[in-house]
DNA sequence: CATGTCATCCCTCTTTAGAGGGGTATGGAA
DNA sequence: TTCCATACCCCTCTAAAGAGGGATGACATG
């Protein structure tokens, strides 16, 4: 391995904190460096272009674009890179919604550094990264029934307190096709009632407030 | 003053790469020095009685005891304690009450480094620290009536889906005590139903998941 | 072409939610 | 003590919610 081979890395997140974590972290190790750091997802895509970094640890929650999006963007426009998930655990759905996006790895900040680093490593080495926790919620993820992308729409306006005369408004559709759609969240999700549908969406990162 | 009296901190966050971002941020500065990180909550109290530190740096959100729960503990055991707590943003709920149990100041993860190093300094030398736009959300707080403790616990019910009737049984009360409280919730909360009145109780960090 | 999924619409029926009144007992603040 | 907030109880009534059926057109996939 040539001496300046090293594994140039973007960080984003939008916590400063973490950035200084990160960048401290990395640079224990020679073998790697922190060649950009953004503060949200917008950014990140930017200084992707500009610096075209062998991996991305990306966290999810950051605004102006979040990090499901960013990854999105980023494996469609440069199909050949490494991109690592990292983040405070944002429900099951969040990460499936992850590496669907096109992540090849997944790792929770509470993680030790000696998880960390070999994460990084390996996904920057083109290899898949999941811890096995992480990948077992994943497998239980699809006892349940995936929910179509109307049923999500309603229950955004679900958790908004609308009654089901007024999410039919919102959709342009009938109080009666609301109720239908009401009825196989419910059932898909387990839930008793539009309540708990709501908590359970939330913990589950199937919605967001 | 002596050159060995730096300021003593203690860092208590579960996520360690937040941990490592602080020690980092704290090393460049040549009159403070990090003398304990704690991973929870319990953890910090027993490192707090051990090193006595003269500022202790405390995240909101941590398993076995929460941040709360840690400052309140703190500064029952050791009045004079300086305490900042620094967050990703909880709801004003949250802010609040960390006030309320005794902490001296307010940081959000997101804030730079210019903005948290005069935070640590100011609080460790006995001084308040609120960033204004805290400030006025908790002075806009003040506008929403505070609910007893009693309607809180027919809120956490509540997000859990649980009818009328079973909330009643849960508290031992019956279902038109438990209808009561939930008017009284709706209207000190202003929304029209039990379901906002959970997603508004979470975003004001009222209850939690 | 058949099958399946999605989104839409419709009806009935029972239970529940929520608004509107009423009241009592307690314990602290004025 | 008087006042006020809390917590508890009760009643009625209307409008929702949710369970149970059945049905259609679009569109993709086998």
């Amino acid at each position: 391995m040539k001496k300046d081979a090293k594994i140039r890395i973007l960080i984003a997140d939008d916590h400063y904190i973490v950035r200084i974590g990160l960048v401290a972290l990395v640079s224990t190790e020679p073998d790697m460096e922190v060649v950009a750091e953004a503060a949200d997802g917008a950014q990140a895509l930017e200084l992707f272009a500009k610096c075209n970094p062998d991996l991305a640890l990306i966290d999810l929650s950051m605004p102006v674009k979040s990090g499901i999006e960013t990854t999105i963007e980023i494996r469609k426009r440069f199909p050949a890179a490494a991109v690592l998930i990292l983040t405070a655990y944002d429900g099951d759905e969040d990460i499936y919604r992850a590496l669907q996006a096109g992540a090849q790895g997944y790792v929770l900040k509470s993680s030790s550094g000696e998880k960390l680093i070999p994460a990084l490593r390996s996904v920057a080495a083109g290899q898949r990264w999941i811890p096995k926790d992480v990948a077992s919620r994943l497998a239980s993820r699809s006892s349940f029934e995936q929910l179509t992308p109307r049923e999500v729409q309603v229950l955004q306006e679900l958790a908004k307190g609308l009654a089901n005369k007024e999410i039919a408004d919102t959709l342009n559709i009938t109080e009666h096709t609301t109720k239908d759609h009401l009825k196989s969240i419910l059932s898909k999700l387990r839930v008793a009632d539009r309540t708990e549908a709501v908590t359970a969406a939330l913990q589950r990162g199937i919605i967001h407030l």
